[in-house]
RNA sequence: GCAGGCGUAGUUCAAUGGUAGAACGCGACCUUGCCAAGGUCGACACGCGGGUCCGAUUCCCGUCGCUUGCUCCA
């Protein structure tokens, strides 16, 4: 066993495979931001095409969905985020430290109703009463400032208020305003869930940890919509189904952790919320992904402020309620990282030589398969089997260097199987299969291997 | 956004007030022909701008970017 590598050396390895660029690189990139290069890209949307047969094709309840990232203002209105991602944050003068206003103010004066305050009423309280930094101890503090964590664009080409939309900071919404029309066109009868995956934006102050936190990043979400007073058993369900999507990604369990927030921590929509964590070398543990009970709280903010009916009428009891809502939310990027993280191996060999392996599960793996003739004289027959292989599979192929130098780039980049074209191969029409992780190898018929690798692939 | 640190090939590192070397990696050819072989050859770097100076990759200033910490994190 080798010992646990650190998360930089990991990072460096991506970038250097084709895994993972920095943004804008030409330009000496761009803070926190992130492009997954082709072995990236394909891993990232098998991530989310497992995520999709889990939730969707396999779930006899659930639906999908692609709902758009902008949308009408009055969405944020209603969820809250306008307002409260309006946090109000000083700055000490002296020692630069920056703090909420509401937050010194509640601590120094817990009997002060803050919540009733005006941000001027805020900056009036901080200079009458004094305020001191928890940090150094002065009392100069700058007046209020604003920050909105929504990316805020136009559209039209005028920039007047009216015409100011949001990036979404989160998909659910995307799925709370199709409720009714997924219900009524679906002919759906509770219990029932829609998945909706794409990406959100967040315009957080502080960067950090590689792919981890982004501020622009991708969710795959679930709202699924039961009946009242059954969401404590919903909730339960879908945590297991969480844990068995997260089994099937192939991750060591030894590195999971499931954590219930404690009622304090719980955000004001939950009633219960549930963070699968991952145990990320050097970083420690990190949220992928939240099983929470939102209750009816979405559809009932809705239905004040779009003035729409969004009961659902129970054919069963003759009742009409608003459903509540079990959302299982997680970070494509973040179970990229995880899946990268976790299969990272460096093997010490004999010789000092360091073999270094992704152990990514074949379904997850960029390629399935690298197609090497032995010597570039085969390079004719390599081709031959790379175009049969390849209308299947994804498949890369490479005639440079020795075979085992292929062999190693092959399992760097996680390459589950290496098809190997020798001498022999235009007499017996037969190939060499030499498997990553035992590093044995059997010998086909090349009429074989399409049957053969569809079994192995995809279990 | 604030404070500190840092910017030299793809990567890891050198050297230098007179325009830069290596290793690994990459490519071609020869050789070999199933687990990082060898040989020959080749491509690729001083973040950007300004100042001082005969001359700046080197010194100074600015800027851009990265990074660590803080703040923030529905």
């Amino acid at each position: 066993m080798s010992e646990k590598v650190s998360f930089d050396k990991i990072t460096t390895h991506l970038q250097q495979t084709g895994y993972v660029y920095q943004g804008s690189q030409i330009y000496n990139g761009l803070s926190n931001t992130w492009d997954y290069g082709p072995l990236g890209a394909e891993l990232k949307r098998n991530i989310r095409s497992m995520w999709w047969k889990k939730f969707v094709q396999e779930s006899p309840t659930n639906v999908g969905l692609d709902a758009a990232i902008l949308m009408n203002p009055r969405v944020w209105e209603a969820t809250g985020h306008v307002t409260t991602f309006n946090d109000p944050m000083v700055d000490c003068k002296a020692c630069k430290a920056r703090h909420r206003a509401d937050n010194l103010i509640k601590e120094q004066y817990p009997d002060v109703d803050v919540d009733a305050m005006s941000f001027e009423d805020m900056d009036e309280f901080i200079k009458t009463h004094e305020l001191v930094c928890p940090v150094c101890g002065k009392k100069e503090f700058t007046p209020i400032r604003k920050f909105n964590m929504m990316f805020k664009t136009h559209i039209g080409v005028t920039e007047d208020s009216s015409s100011t939309v949001y990036l979404r900071p989160e998909t659910a919404q995307g799925v709370f305003v199709n409720f009714v029309n997924v219900q009524r066109t679906m002919r759906k009868k509770l219990p029932f869930g829609i998945c909706n995956a794409g990406k959100s934006f967040r315009n957080e102050i502080t960067p950090g940890n590689f792919t981890f936190r982004t501020r622009e990043f991708e969710q795959l979400e679930m709202e699924f919509f039961c009946k009242p007073n059954t969401d404590l058993e919903w909730f339960a369900y879908w945590k297991e189904y969480c844990r068995k999507f997260l089994d099937s990604l192939g991750v060591k369990d030894e590195n999971l952790r499931y954590r219930d927030h404690e009622p304090a921590e719980l955000a004001f929509y939950s009633k219960a919320t549930t963070d699968v964590e991952y145990n990320f070398p050097t970083l420690g543990w990190g949220e992928i992904l939240g099983v929470a009970d939102r209750t009816d709280y979405d559809l009932s903010r809705h239905q004040e402020y779009s003035k729409q009916d969004l009961t659902y009428f129970d054919p069963d009891t003759n009742e009409r309620y608003i459903p509540y809502v079990i959302e299982p939310s997680m970070g494509l990027d973040r179970l990229m990282l995880m899946v990268m993280v976790d299969s990272y191996e460096e093997q010490e060999l004999e010789g000092g030589d360091v073999r270094t392996v992704m152990h990514l599960l074949p379904a997850l793996a960029p390629y399935k398969i690298a197609v090497l003739p032995l010597s570039k004289k085969l390079s004719e027959k390599g081709k031959e089997v790379l175009s049969i292989l390849n209308k299947h599979f994804s498949v890369t192929y490479d005639e440079t260097g020795s075979i085992g130098k292929r062999y190693r780039r092959q399992d760097e980049i996680g390459t589950p199987y290496c098809v190997t074209i020798d001498f022999d191969t235009s007499e017996d029409q037969s190939v060499t299969i030499r498997e990553r992780d035992s590093m044995k190898q059997v010998r086909m018929p090349i009429d074989d291997l399409v049957n053969y690798f569809s079994v192995k692939l995809f279990y």
